[in-house]
RNA sequence: CGCGGGAUGGAGGAGUGGUACCUCGGGAGGCUCAUAACCUCCAGACACCGGUUCGAAUCCGGUUCCCGCAACCA
């Protein structure tokens, strides 16, 4: 048996749960259940990045204690789990003492790989977002996010990551197709480094910003955010020791999952990390694309925001996989309001597979003596799993509804609800019919709507029809 | 002329040389087993201009318009 290790990024706790990363979890969580299901031993990761000024700011704003702050929002993102219904099989912390440990060891190995070096930065810094500004953004000389403050020059001695090293090796690991999907990110990826790479600062003085994983031998200084947080995806894995991280990461097939605007992270800044601290790299990254709302983008002052929580608390869990997974676009950007939700909701959920299944677990409950035997399992067809395995999960669902659709058009030509009448064994042989095929269809949705695979299949095996499953709103 | 992606019926998507497809929505009919569900039929589109070709949404050139990226944003 296979192992395929897959993770999502890790979400900045500085805010609530976001749409675009129950997107991104849950196509995550789609492929963990498809590939379990396909026979792989799978390890599917997911977490939070707790480091960071942003987040001591924030803290700061609340008056609460920093640990406490990142406490709660790690409670926040793991209730994620039960909204969801998400199958993941570790949640990572950065501030967990494995993880921080992990960001150190990787810190070291590339210190002896002669990676890292510190060097004098001097530049623009803005007081008003606490980071340096580059020349070409100045406004009149200004901060464009603070006209009214004066940028101040500072001083400041950081470590830098050898990432300018890594190009050639860099452009040989994007060679392969794999590495990105879909294709066309990969070639922006491609052109983004042959541009030329220069070296990042990867840790900022103590005295300025105290919360985050302090640098190896210097006491003076911590990581900058990223660079211990990229490592998440091994330290949940138990590295640098662990079977976990021989099996999943080392011999497994690697899959992370990231929105659109992390291509420079993941598919660059990490896989030059793991180059220098020779580790194997990920084999292949899909980056998503980012939910809309009326046009805009979500924001709190538009107030045009759809969380997660409350597309779960109008639809239920299931029907949010649903809308997230089938209608929003896998790769490209995507437009989402309550009305079109509403309308998906309604068509394919409530009319589509819902009344389907109460037609004919109502036909069968009336008619036939006893339950089917139990179909026998049959393999996935490929024209499914194919459009799984290569991120369109849209298609997916496409696939699974045109049974739907075809199923409803048979009863509809056939007539059981006649044939009963005058021949009710001809009936009987139509209805039994109509049951394995609702049962193939309940089967083929194991992996994109969980609960609504069990009912199914439990209403067939029982032919006891089940309280509506979508209802109306 | 920085690099790249794109413009398909009212909406969202598919379609890389051979009568333009799917879903939703709209209109008309049918059916009655079902959650006023389901089935059938109809209307409606390849941004614009030129070229290549027997034939182009699909290839080439140009125009207009959108959208990413342009490095510490974690």
């Amino acid at each position: 048996m296979s192992s395929k290790y897959i993770t999502t990024t890790i979400p900045y706790v500085n805010a609530d749960p976001h749409i675009g990363f129950a997107l991104e979890i849950l196509q995550a969580d789609l492929l963990a259940r498809h590939y379990r299901l396909m026979g792989h031993d799978v390890f599917f990761n997911t977490g939070v990045d707790e480091h960071g000024q942003k987040i001591l700011q924030k803290a700061e704003e609340k008056g609460e204690d920093v640990q406490k702050y990142v406490d709660h929002y790690a409670a926040e993102f793991k209730k994620l789990k039960e909204a969801l219904n998400l199958s993941n099989d570790a949640f990572v912390r950065t501030t967990d003492k494995n993880h921080i440990e992990a960001a150190q060891e990787i810190w070291k190995r590339c210190v002896a790989k002669g990676d890292i070096y510190k060097k004098k930065y001097k530049g623009l810094y803005c007081v008003g977002d606490e980071a340096f500004l580059k020349e070409k953004d100045l406004v009149d000389g200004k901060c464009p996010n603070h006209p009214t403050m004066d940028p101040i020059e500072i001083e400041e001695e950081n470590y830098f990551f050898r990432l300018s090293n890594y190009q050639g090796v860099l452009l040989e690991y994007l060679e392969n197709e794999k590495s990105i999907t879909p294709d066309w990110r990969r070639k922006e990826a491609i052109d983004f480094v042959q541009n030329g790479l220069e070296d990042f600062s990867i840790s900022r003085e103590k005295k300025r910003l105290s919360w985050g994983v302090p640098v190896p031998g210097d006491s003076e200084q911590v990581m900058y955010v990223w660079f211990d947080a990229l490592t998440n995806y091994i330290s949940t894995l138990g590295w640098p020791d662990g079977e976990k991280f021989k099996k999943y990461w080392e011999k497994g097939e690697t899959l992370q999952i990231a929105g659109k605007d992390q291509i420079r992270f993941q598919s660059i800044i990490w896989q030059a990390m793991l180059m220098s601290a020779d580790i194997k790299t990920t084999d292949s990254i899909f980056y998503h694309g980012f939910i809309n709302s009326g046009g805009q983008k979500m924001s709190k002052s538009i107030g045009n925001v759809i969380s997660p929580y409350e597309l779960v608390e109008k639809y239920g869990t299931e029907a949010t996989r649903y809308l997230l997974l089938r209608h929003v676009h896998p790769v490209d950007d995507s437009d989402i309001t309550w009305e079109k939700l509403d309308e998906w909701y309604t068509a394919h959920l409530v009319n589509g597979i819902g009344n389907l299944t109460a037609r004919i677990t109502k036909l069968a409950e009336t008619h036939l003596e006893s339950p089917i035997d139990r179909p026998e399992a049959i393999g996935f067809p490929k024209e499914y799993t194919d459009a799984i395995e290569s991120f369109k999960f849209n298609e997916a669902f496409d696939y699974v509804w045109s049974l739907v659709g075809a199923l409803d058009k048979r009863i509809t030509d056939e007539e059981p609800f006649k044939v009963v009448k005058t021949d009710l064994e001809k009936g009987r042989v139509l209805i039994t019919e109509y049951m394995q095929e609702l049962y193939a269809i309940g089967r083929l949705l194991y992996s994109i709507l969980p609960e609504t695979n069990k009912i199914i299949k439990k209403t067939v095996l029982e032919n006891k029809k089940p309280e509506n499953l979508f209802g109306r709103i």
